[in-house]
DNA sequence: TAAGTGACGGAGG
DNA sequence: GCCTCCGCCACTT
């Protein structure tokens, strides 16, 4: 059954916008899951697909896909990323531009520059 | 109950 | 940028 902490794990994925990608660390914290990285790659793997959960926002902190370059499940991901315009490269995504940075946007968002 | 495992992270070489 | 080690924690054997 799912652990209560799975669906904040959840939650907080889908709150993860088009075209932006978050690492298992980041989510984790945002969880209120500190230290819990590998918690989020379990939850992801045992998500429902029912939940519309957008696991292949999710990587690792490296800003590279978990999966074995090559493997069915890594092409799916990359498929999916590339079809929001994340652009990956050999199995790697330019953090600095596509890491949603939720606390930095609203920031920006409200001292208005 | 203990040991092994993993969609991880960070420090070091 | 790549690899290794160690800490981490839920789950499986």
């Amino acid at each position: 059954m799912a652990n209560p902490d799975y669906e904040k794990i959840w939650q907080t994925v889908r709150l993860i916008p088009v075209g932006k990608i978050a690492c298992y660390g980041q989510v984790a914290d945002l969880a209120g899951l500190p230290g819990r990285a590998r918690m989020v790659g379990r939850a992801l793997g045992d998500a429902p697909s029912t939940m519309e959960v957008p696991w292949h926002r999710v990587i690792n902190s490296q800003g590279k896909i978990s999966f074995p370059i090559g493997s069915e499940h890594f092409e799916k991901q990359k498929g999916l990323l590339q079809s929001e315009d994340v652009v990956v490269i050999n199995g790697r995504i330019k953090l600095g531009q596509f890491q949603w940075q939720p606390d930095l946007a609203e920031l920006l968002f409200t001292l208005k520059y």
